[in-house]
DNA sequence: GCTATAGCCGAGTAATTTAGTCAAGCAAAC
DNA sequence: GTTTGCTTGACTAAATTACTCGGCTATAGC
């Protein structure tokens, strides 16, 4: 599992889909403006969500994608390991170059961490984050009404954060 | 904080000056034969390792580097943060990108997962990964001899691995 | 003092990865 | 049948990583 900006867009744009997707389909065009990502690389990126499940498509005018599942059940590991190159865990026992019994010592530290990493990025799911966003945009409104029923008529909001430091993960 | 292979070749490196600075300083010749980290690579590494206080060095003939402190008071964390550039911790508040209040929504969400990798790697000390490699490296001399106090004659120990799962963290 | 050893340092380069573009389609709505 | 918007793959630019290279400095031992 890595995490670089590329995992880091694909969370930002599930969000954005998620808080935009109560009225039918979210065009990535709306997704590319509002978070300022581009649109090639939205497409590029959604092509693998869609194709693990986790965004479902309409095409032709109209169109756009919704979540395949509910947010609740869609967790930030998911997302991440859908947009990245498919996970081949070979281990410290299946490589070439673990030649040596000795090598997988300090493979068993970073072993440890992914899992550590791996663990609490699957703890997060995008309901949590959604409402996280829903909050932080409006918590007074947030309490009387269900944003989920209306139109978000509002400056669109701007999740995406291109801050250096970068969190990276390969897992 | 960075987590590339440098990092990974860092803590290989100094588990490696570890297991063998009973007897005088190791040279980075040596670690770079055992360990098969290219020499001038290690000599940048150990000179960030060096201006960090985490290794001493000791030139001309018979020279090298020594721990410069107890393995179990150097991290992991220690290490990473040593050989890879200062850590400029601009948060998503002093950022320029970070324009609008909800671009920090993500942001949370990274900034949580780093401090977790970070607990995490601050609380594994060198100690514990040298202590790790002596037992596998031979479990039943472990209990009978102190190590410490005699040279490692036997094939030297090849700690670092270059398997495809690699750990890539920026905190 | 000479010489060999081994650390020290900075600039430069090769390889890889990331992030993104471009172009040519296809499906559905109106 | 035209427009909207997803679909695909190949290609490119920028950044980063992982090194190399060359020349230097300190010190031990003859």
């Amino acid at each position: 599992m890595k995490l670089t900006t590329k995992g880091r867009f694909a969370v930002t744009a599930m969000i954005d889909v998620a808080l935009n997707n109560h009225e039918g389909p979210v065009t990535l065009a709306e997704v590319s403006e509002r978070q300022k990502i581009s649109l090639s690389y939205l497409e590029q990126l959604f092509g693998k969500l869609r194709r693990h499940g986790l965004v479902e498509s309409v095409r032709g005018p109209g169109g756009g994608y919704n979540l395949a599942k509910l947010p609740a059940t869609i967790s930030v590991s998911d997302v991440i390991l859908a947009v990245d190159e498919p996970i081949d865990t070979t281990s410290c026992g299946g490589e070439k170059n673990c030649f040596e019994e000795q090598q997988c010592l300090t493979h068993h530290l970073w072993a440890s961490l992914n899992a550590h990493i791996f663990t609490y990025l699957q703890g997060v799911s995008l309901e949590s984050l959604v409402d996280d966003a829903r909050e932080r945009k409006s918590p007074s409104i947030h309490v009387v009404r269900d944003l989920r029923k209306e139109p978000f008529s509002e400056r669109p909001l701007t999740l995406n954060t291109h801050v250096p430091s970068v969190v990276n993960v390969t897992v």
